[in-house]
DNA sequence: TATTGTTATACTCTATAACTATA
DNA sequence: TATAGTTATAGAGTATAACAATA
């Protein structure tokens, strides 16, 4: 993906990786999740998916298990080890729910808190940083096409 | 990503995944990957890698191991083990650099080349459809938007 | 019976580095 | 010494499904 972007699309049965979308959106989304994935990883010891679960929780008082999976693209064993790892790191608490005991109520722990609240100014940094190279117009540009492709996709991964 | 593309950025220390650019790259990413991934995954029962390979050679007469390395954003051993693998299965040849003996020269075999036109048209119609939530126009856009933070993402992970 | 969440299992992928052969 | 490519190893991550507890 070297500045090919105006080059004309793959005709007649051949196929050139750098001009081929998913491939661009996958080394675009590598570059983008190192990035961020350097600091939760490198200074906070965190997985990708715990990391996850910090932010998820960092702006909800509380969620389920269930409820974590839907809302950070997780699977339910990912979210429930990443629990664990998170428990045992004291970061967050967990406690039955009163209604439906088949409920788990997830929160930060004050120690859980404090790391979010490390973290995310350095994320949002970063994130700052690498769409400072579209203006605020592209950039809202940017989202809404993501979108558009985004939903064609998900209609692509109904029917197989 | 459920459409709140409109939606404000975050503020204040608060990091919704909603709105946090990387997450929402990882979740395209994933959609879009997963759509091309059932086609040579489910169909042909080729790896990423491997698909990445016979990419490559489908349209370089033959390539060394580090070119493929470079072309494909693949690491050299996984590059070395998609080599072995889609050797065995006779779908690329491998011969010796006469000039250069440390490099070796591959290319697909007719099996191979047959794979590759069977799977191309069939993953182009794939990114035809994605891309069809966008004009042409939005498509040249959403290329030139994507190389921009690209080369962003790329300047943050030189420094770390 | 259906649902939430945990656990078991095997499998794949990855990262690091040692290693061979050639230059 | 440096480079191209292979192999070894261990650790991390993944997918599938069985499982327990609750409703």
């Amino acid at each position: 993906m070297s500045g090919s972007s105006t080059a004309p699309k793959n005709h007649e049965g051949q196929l050139d990786l750098n001009r081929f979308f998913p491939y661009r959106l996958s080394t675009l989304d590598m570059a983008v999740s190192q990035a961020v994935a350097q600091l939760y990883s490198g200074r906070f010891n965190l997985s990708r998916q715990e990391w996850r679960i910090i932010a998820a929780l960092g702006n909800h008082e509380s969620m389920s298990a269930k409820e974590l999976a839907a809302y950070s693209s997780l699977e339910k064993m990912q979210v429930s080890r990443a629990i664990s790892r998170l428990k045992e790191a004291d970061l967050i608490l967990q406690q039955e729910d009163r209604d439906d005991r088949r409920y788990t109520r997830l929160s930060l722990s004050d120690q859980g808190r404090s790391v979010y609240r490390k973290i995310v100014p350095l994320v949002l940094a970063r994130e700052e940083f690498i769409l400072s190279a579209l203006s605020e117009q592209e950039q809202e540009q940017l989202m809404q096409l993501m979108d558009k492709v985004y939903q064609k996709a998900l209609e692509l991964q109904k029917w197989g």
